[in-house]
DNA sequence: GCATAAACGAGACGGTACGTCAGGTCTTGAA
DNA sequence: TTCAAGACCTGACGTACCGTCTCGTTTATGC
């Protein structure tokens, strides 16, 4: 997720090794940083003060604020996780609420949808949001589809790239109306609307699959 | 949507009155700027230039970049209007098409996400945003039912409260999974998504309907 | 002397005219940075604090730290001048000491061998150099042999191509002596030294004009 | 005139020895960077680099750049040397223009003129270019006026304090002259300069020594 | 019709952050 | 212990843009 710059792929034998402290320590600084100035208060020169880190250790690792920001907010994501709560129902239920909570911490509000505007004219930072964030969030989506057809709650797919397509409506669906709640409307996602989203969410779905 | 600053309440009495053109020039050198340089390269200084304007006749007219480019962008959500196209199904594929078709216009993707991610810390911002923006789109909602209601296909509302809590529901689905597609996503709507989406939004709001 | 980087000539009609105290500020502030810290210590950043003065304005007046220095050491020499003593010899001693008064200045040791050592590899800052410092001592050795002539302590010149070359001898020999023994032998010129060297140049260029 | 950090005293017992091929090669790089880069642009690194050789090494064996450059820039005086062309008058145009002809060189000028200003404020620096280059040229002087007192061109010193006065006035009237034509009139010491320089000189001396 | 007063263009101003670079120190593994 | 390599902290660099200010000029209105 980190390691961007050089290190990839092999290690080089000489020179002083970089420092793994620095790495973490960077991170959660631009997480504190977002916190409490934003996005657009956000400096790397404060970022490396609050690491106590030089600046030219932030630049080697990371090529721009950027760049930082995707990797500090994509931590965040790694809780993200299916419960497994009995019913896909449930299931939904529990992601959602779980993904609105990491969207309401100010590091997430500020840092997204900042780097996702300038994602917009950055090829390679799109894909790296798409890496570090998005597919781990799509992940839960698949895995939550393969729980209940476990479970016997959904049939197993016929058509793969019909069934792909639907993925992709359910993901952007899900993720669409849980950032725009939060995010756009700023209005909170508790548990009364996680459940009437989900229940509108999954009879559109039996619905559509019964009527072709 | 513009004059903010001063010329609220009445007119004043004396002095050179503001040029008019102005107004509009700076909108679509702020638009033709987000284009060419996306929201982090664009500067008030290039707008000005761009629209032949002195630096201190755009402050005197707006706050900052921010609230600038709120007005740019809300501009072209102007077009945005109901199709009235026969069937509940039919008028949100066309609302859906029409939102994404702005939406994918690059001076909405990279202003947009990029003002929505200031309004996170500024509460001023967000309101502007509300008002200028998301009220507009919201607006569709109401008028998609209404019409629906006088066409038969939904009932009158019984409990207004209910009623409202379910339009915020429909406009954070519509909005949120169009949004997430064109931004996030980065895929394209077109018709046959459009037509999937709306049939199982409606299947599940239908659903969700008939058994309370 | 200052005036270098554009309001040279005329005057430009429009916009804020330059502030004339930032000017005499920022090259005071020079001179004190230049004791203080000596050349290789001097930061413009710190000459613009001193000044109270911003960055930006220091670098719209001056290309940099050469140019901005020699202005500052140049004016030192505006007090330079030829007193009349009554005699040739009398009026080269009075020269000399005030010649080497200049130099033993911490502001102008630190800062004219610096920028004399840049100015062997930057043309333009030797012709600065020249103009502001060079050309103001040497027009005393003109001075003084106009002066002198008129005394009748000197004759005529007759052809004015080797009077010239003798002028530029008598400068450098003048010159370089203040110089190397203020700042390379480090020794002070006072009044006995000035005499000697004073008696030794007048004897030579005596000799040298008598037996040709 | 190397060898100043460490190696003082006497020899050190275990260990890898220092590759002795490396001072020469710091040297010739810094003599080369300064022909190529000047002072300001030289660094360090970029010696090392040139040198083949790492940073650390480099500084093991001098302090800083000041130091390296005096040694690397001292070098170029051990050619200069007493010439026996018969008269006083001949050994001094012969050693004027064997040090104009040092002073010409890019390496020196570049460098002895900063490391000048440098030691305006650094005793120590001084005091090692007084050792390795001043006193160097002064012994010139010495032997020059010993020389002619074996030929009889000059009577032995009387007053020995008087005689050293001597000695200083002539070595900065000497290099002072064709350090000022050389590096700040920039003109060149060509053979007729050097004898109309060293007929004034003369002739001075001698008629101050004739009418005390 | 002429003074008033605000808006205008131009551009200098004091700031702040940028991203880079050099200085000098340190930590590694190999010689 | 030295060496090459290179990461590290520090601090200055010169630039860009911010939002404000100070000019001289233009343009409606109101006395």
């Amino acid at each position: 997720m980190v390691a961007d710059m050089q290190s990839r792929g092999s290690a080089h034998r000489t020179g002083r090794p970089r420092s793994v402290e620095a790495d973490e320590a960077i991170l959660a600084a631009t997480r504190a940083a977002l916190v409490d100035l934003g996005w657009s208060g956000l400096t790397l020169g404060d970022v490396a003060t609050r690491a106590g880190v030089a600046k030219t250790t932030l630049y080697r690792r990371w090529a721009g604020k950027n760049e930082l920001v995707v990797d500090a907010v994509a931590a965040l994501f790694d809780e993200l996780e299916l419960p497994d709560r009995g019913t896909l129902a449930a299931d939904i239920e529990g992601v959602v609420l779980q993904f609105a909570a990491i969207l309401a911490r100010p590091e997430a509000k500020s840092g997204l949808l900042a780097v996702l505007a300038e994602s917009t004219r950055d090829d390679a930072l799109r894909e790296r949001i798409r890496t570090s964030v998005v597919d781990r969030q799509k992940r839960l989506v698949l895995e939550g589809r393969a729980r209940a057809q476990v479970r016997g709650e959904l049939p197993p797919e016929s058509d793969p790239s019909s069934a792909d397509r639907t993925v992709n409506l359910i993901f952007d669906m899900v993720a669409g109306a849980v950032v725009h709640r939060t995010l756009v409307s700023a209005e909170p996602v508790d548990t009364p609307w996680a459940q009437s989203f989900t229940r509108v969410l999954l009879l559109g779905l039996a619905g559509a699959a019964s009527h072709p």
